[in-house]
DNA sequence: GCTGCATGATGAA
DNA sequence: TCATCCTGCAGCA
């Protein structure tokens, strides 16, 4: 469940579970042999989150190279503590120190990163609404799109760390339709949204789960909703919006499942 | 057991 | 806009 919440969550796990240990590193798949090598007895010193970026640092090794991983659509951690279950074959990484492991499979990115690199990785992504950055920045860039708000908000280069579901989800709650032009948003919707995304990816974080629904639309605490109560309209395709009733739409936006309710979300 | 889809991003055209 | 990377799992037989 790859959106910027969970990496946020992995890096302070990681941290938590490996930082300031030496780590012995492998690639079960082999994909990843060289890279690991070079890790492989290092000590991890921190783990940092950028947008869906994780970036690893290793003291120790002759190189300064930082470990660079982002999960894309696919990729998946599992976490150890004790009795670590043997790698799939297509785990690319595993991290350990002593019965601790992290294993990673299925990743987008994971790589070995000269700083440069990473430099020019990270100038690429706009704020990310879990470090409490100035969003004017991303203000700016909204308002130089050609594109829809829908499209330009799972753009990394406007905000960093919005997936398919905030997407979805935080438009509903601003009541502003996906293809709405992105140039036409103002600065009081602007700081509306980016007040909302920073609530909620916050609490995403927090629990480890993404749940929108306000208080006011439901009747227990978010721990006891059922998945399919947590969200407003993402993967609700065909039934009543919780606020009007009204079907919820779904069509392709950008080559993803964009959700939204016609009658909360006007044109 | 099989199929299709999934909370992502890139590079070629 | 499309193909590609490539894993897991829900839903169905």
């Amino acid at each position: 469940m790859p959106e910027g919440h969970s990496i946020h969550r992995y890096a302070r796990l990681h941290r938590a579970m490996l930082g300031g240990r030496a780590v012995a590193a492998w690639s079960p798949q082999g994909r990843f042999d060289a890279g690991a090598a070079a890790i492989d007895g290092t000590t991890l010193v921190d783990v940092e989150a950028q947008g869906k970026h994780l970036f690893y640092r290793f003291a120790g090794n002759a190189s300064d190279l930082n470990l660079h991983v982002h999960l894309g659509l696919f990729g998946r951690f599992r976490h150890y503590d004790t009795d670590a279950a043997p790698p799939t074959s297509g785990t690319r990484l595993v991290l350990a120190a002593g019965q601790t492991q992290v294993q990673l499979a299925g990743a987008t990115a994971c790589e070995l990163v000269d700083p440069a690199t990473e430099t020019a990785l990270r100038a690429r992504l706009g704020p990310d609404p879990l470090q409490n950055e100035d969003p004017s920045r991303a203000f700016a860039a909204l308002r130089r799109r050609t594109v829809g708000i829908g499209q330009a908000l799972l753009d990394q280069r406007v905000i960093a760390g919005i997936g398919n579901v905030y997407r979805a989800e935080v438009l509903f709650l601003a009541g502003i339709h996906p293809d709405r032009p992105a140039r036409d948003i103002d600065r009081g919707q602007f700081d509306d949204l980016w007040k909302t995304l920073r609530r909620l990816m916050t609490a995403g974080e927090r629990t480890g789960r993404i749940v929108t629904i306000a208080l006011a639309d439901r009747d227990r605490p978010p721990s006891r909703l059922r998945a399919d109560q947590r969200l407003y309209v993402y993967k609700r395709a065909g039934q009543p919006c919780r606020r009007c009733g009204t079907p919820i739409r779904s069509w392709e936006l950008a080559a993803r499942t964009m959700y939204a309710c016609p009658r909360c979300q006007p044109t």
